[in-house]
DNA sequence: ATTGACCTGGTAGTATGGTACAGGGTTTAT
DNA sequence: ATAAACCCTGTACCATACTACCAGGTCAAT
């Protein structure tokens, strides 16, 4: 697979690429004749999952720090202390996105009941 | 309440405060007589959703659009369509978050099942 | 009355995560 | 054989989100 092919599968932009390469988030792919990236078909899942931990708001370091448990492998032992502990990070991410999902709603259905023209956000901040 | 007292409630550093400030994050408070900052209790609340929202993975930008709704006030038409927008894109923030989660799982799985000293991730790049 | 903890505005610097060339080589279709 | 479409390296630039001063004013306790 060469770069045009990863980037139209991925949406993934040329130049993000080869930062991400650089950032050794991806690994560095083999060159052909010419010079051009062979991607293996692996890089695709890769980049799929860079760009779900990213849109759920880790960073790239945090990013490659998991990646590196795919692609170097690791001690069983310590593999698995940083999966969970990245386990809990993500649960509470997801908190945090549920109680926004609740006040987001309530503001909803405020706009939906009242006969005022504007609605206000709050989020129990009269407590 | 003044600076300090948000900061330690918070944990949101002084500095960090001005700089949500400048950029309308959070409203200009009062100052008394010496010139120093007197937030209203609501400030604590706001702040709050912004550290959800934040490590959700959202931008200061779209805080910013969102809290709009509570301290401007909006049509309802209008105020909806952007809740609703977002509550989407929370959704679809879950949804990256819990397939990290399968991922995560299954690379511990993996490491408690195996004999091996070391574990890889994998992501179902087999297929 | 002075020390230390707290506050002010202003401005400069930093880390992260891209994004945009410049200047060139290769491949494919006409 | 030449244009269009693709690829390369290197480097510079950019926005976002802080973070760290500096030079000073205020307040509370000893």
């Amino acid at each position: 697979m060469k770069t045009g092919e990863v980037v139209t599968r991925t949406g993934v932009d040329r130049e993000t690429l080869r930062f991400y390469e650089r950032k050794g988030l991806i690994a560095k792919p083999e060159k052909n004749n010419s010079g051009y990236r062979e991607y293996p078909q692996t890089t695709i899942a890769q980049i799929e999952f860079i760009k779900k931990a990213k849109k759920g708001g880790f960073s790239l370091e945090e990013i490659s720090n998991l990646l590196k448990l795919k692609t170097e492998g690791v001690s069983c032992r310590q593999g698995k202390t940083i999966a969970q502990e990245k386990l809990l990070e993500i649960n509470s991410k997801i908190n945090s996105l549920k109680d926004m999902k609740k006040i987001l709603s309530e503001f909803i259905k405020a706009c939906e009941s009242t006969r005022e023209k504007t609605c206000h956000l709050s989020f129990g901040d009269t407590k």
